[in-house]
DNA sequence: ATTTATGCAAATCCTTTGCAAATCT
DNA sequence: AGATTTGCAAAGGATTTGCATAAAT
């Protein structure tokens, strides 16, 4: 049976198991254990993550020794593909956050927790495609990150090190 | 002597070189030849570059050996530091740019050559500033990244595989 | 004379790969 | 059965580090 699924402030038909399902079934790809175990644990929290923090997530909530790490790269590529999935690289690593069902947005990266706020803005997607047409670019995406301190660093730095600041 | 040192639209007192001998004294850090090399080099071309192209340059024009692999890391960071440099990843690896007397700007990334373009908005930085304020977060950069095909890669495209655009 | 910087080789970090065994369809 | 996946161990690529030697102050 299936049933609504609402994220953030989209609304889908499919949960994400059924969407990589779908995928996979179209790619002529099998529908295995662990990519079903894989799909369930990164729907089951929003934040961003790496591939460790989902090894770990893994490890803690499902046991050890049910996906291998090779298990985790290759399948965190899948659902990039089937667009479960959005990448991005932040200071050699990759990040991952949810795509499917969730709308477009940009980020403010603070350099000292190293915490990811999303934040967006129509006017970001207006510039994109300006400036893509000024350069016969055929535009595909974008990532926009505003670096910075976040208020919480702002505030507890004010005390030790007023000199940080501006 | 010094004498003035003008590239992009901005007018510079300094060198790169003195900029990096000024950086390093105030640091208690020594000016050494192959840091001088480097900086020489890095500036003596424009273009986006990555440790291996800068160690190819290196060995092509001064010749192999004179500075090693390390030392090229090291001092691309000391450059980053001292202002000279901008760095930015780029899908895994980490890649350049000419900060000092320059503008800045944001680029135009095509998934086909690998190529980066500049280009430089005024809005984003309305934007960035915005949305820092909007969240309380203290900007101090951003770096806005639009990827697509470039007109040079959609042309040779176009013939051969039609159903790629759009 | 000191102390920092360099180069070498080896180490690290993240990610990918070859291949035999396990698992889907 | 027949093909794709998995897990393991090992490889890979980019970048960093320990340490003895070379170079700068």
């Amino acid at each position: 049976m299936s049933q609504d699924y609402s994220l953030g402030t989209v609304e889908v038909a499919l949960t994400p198991v059924q969407r990589l399902e779908e995928y996979l079934q179209s790619k002529g790809k099998r529908v295995t254990q662990q990519r079903r175990i894989i799909v369930e644990q990164v729907f089951a929290r929003h934040e961003h993550f790496d591939a460790d923090d989902l090894l770990a997530q893994l490890r803690d909530l499902i046991g050890p020794k049910k996906v291998s790490r090779p298990t985790v790269y290759r399948t965190l590529t899948e659902l990039v593909e089937a667009g479960l999935l959005r990448k991005m690289t932040l200071g050699g690593r990759s990040v991952y956050e949810h795509d499917y069902g969730y709308p477009q947005h940009d980020h403010l990266h603070c350099t000292k927790c190293d915490k990811l706020i999303e934040f967006s803005s129509d006017e970001v997607k207006k510039i994109r495609d300006d400036v893509g047409r000024e350069h016969q670019f055929r535009v595909t995406g974008h990532r926009l990150i505003i670096t910075g301190v976040c208020s919480d660093c702002s505030r507890s730095r004010r005390t030790a090190r007023p000199h940080d600041l501006i």
